[in-house]
DNA sequence: CCAAAAGTGTTTCACGTACACCCATGC
DNA sequence: GCATGGGTGTACGTGAAACACTTTTGG
């Protein structure tokens, strides 16, 4: 290892994989490409990290950039380092996930960025590079991490009710839960505030609305608490 | 995004913790650097990314320069890119932690490898760049992943006793287990091996030797079956 | 009054946990 | 025969899983 390196550089990357939530299916922002290689495919949001900037600052800059998405949950997922994800040139990508809640966000990622649509993860249009790769191990990540850490409620309103909350652990896992088990369970941790309100609009009963507690959960993981679904 | 990036470009390397069991600690091996900066400090083994190899190439090949160690179990960690990690230039470094069987490669990592030598966890030398940090996601990805996969296995020789099992998840995770329950746990998985053979040369009465069943697991956990300690 | 979803308890079973003594072997 | 670790079973409590009906509300 000599003081300076001379030798020829690889380029690096962030990538984005950004999961909403809608009532119905799990869903990633992608956007389409106008320059080659993969002229007008769809990709995940990414770029060039630059040299005053850490990865994580990067993955912030181009997400805003591109999705005009701001202070969402982000996380380093794994970095690809394949010789020839690329085409032109070795590019090494760390790759990022995000969890956004899609009903404020929606409209923003539409009009804002150039050409940023959400698509349902089981109706995914093909992708340039190793995206679908990449893509593929934010949704195992997601799978994985959901049962044992609260980032669930990153892809929730702040007020929630309890059937929605289910509903986004049966569609993120892809299984159906039971309904007193879940709530037994989720209202049992103590982590879930009760709020003096309902939601509004429905054709029905209208159900109790509640909040994720982040304080209350950070104590208690202090106290050595366990989240699991 | 142009087609050709011309700004000036990070470097890109990778350092690897090793980890290694012995009968008393969880130790890991570092080498001593003789060129500043740090020079004389400890620091994990690493070096650059070539623009013909992928990253866990370049892994394993430092790997082998650095430490002799070869087809030792190696998973990328997590990708480190502060701005000042290096005083001299912009560097990130993917990170990767292995896992070796002491008994197998005590020797020759200290005989091969310039000045590589095994430390205990809590003993260890101040380290070069930000290596403790690197260091400390390290162990926490150890302590987590021992318990829900069975990676504990490429720690131990490939004929081991019960015992030295629990004293291996006693060691990692830093609590002691009851004799009785772990083994049988550990024997109602149903992938380890009972051989007809015990361990030699002891003062005592010697033990039965087991052996982690590969195959038998891949097979179970198509079945759906999941690994927890 | 009908449709739609909210809300609510009990039983059963599996598994985690706590716990102590006799056995085999080498020296 | 003694020191050292090997090996074994049971009782208890907690938590997961299965399961169906009544209530509330809007239209």
């Amino acid at each position: 290892m000599s003081f300076m390196y001379q030798f020829a550089r690889a380029a690096v990357t962030v990538d984005c994989v950004v999961f909403g939530l809608d009532d119905e299916d799990l869903k990633v922002l992608l956007i389409r490409r106008d320059l080659p290689p993969f002229e007008d495919k769809w990709a995940l949001p990414g770029g060039f990290v630059r040299l005053e900037e850490t990865l994580d600052e990067a993955a912030r800059r181009e997400l805003q950039e591109e999705t005009s998405l701001e202070r969402v949950f982000l996380e380093q997922l794994y970095t690809f380092g394949g010789i020839d994800r690329d085409p032109r040139e070795r590019v090494i990508t760390v790759a990022y996930y995000a969890l956004v809640r899609l009903s404020d966000h929606r409209v923003q990622a539409a009009t804002d960025a150039r050409d940023a649509v959400w698509f349902a993860m089981d109706d995914l249009p093909p992708l340039a590079f190793d995206h679908d790769q990449i893509l593929e191990t934010a949704h195992q990540r997601l799978q994985g991490k959901v049962r044992y850490q609260p980032i669930g409620f990153e892809l929730l309103p702040p007020k929630f009710t309890l059937t929605q909350l289910q509903k986004l652990y049966e569609i993120v896992l892809g299984r159906v839960l039971d309904k007193r088990n879940f709530r037994k369970k989720i209202q049992g941790m103590g982590i879930l505030e009760e709020l003096d309100e309902v939601e509004k609009d429905v054709a029905h009963r209208a159900a109790r609305l509640y909040r994720f507690n982040k304080k209350e959960y950070g104590r208690m993981v202090k106290q050595g608490f366990h989240f699991e679904i």
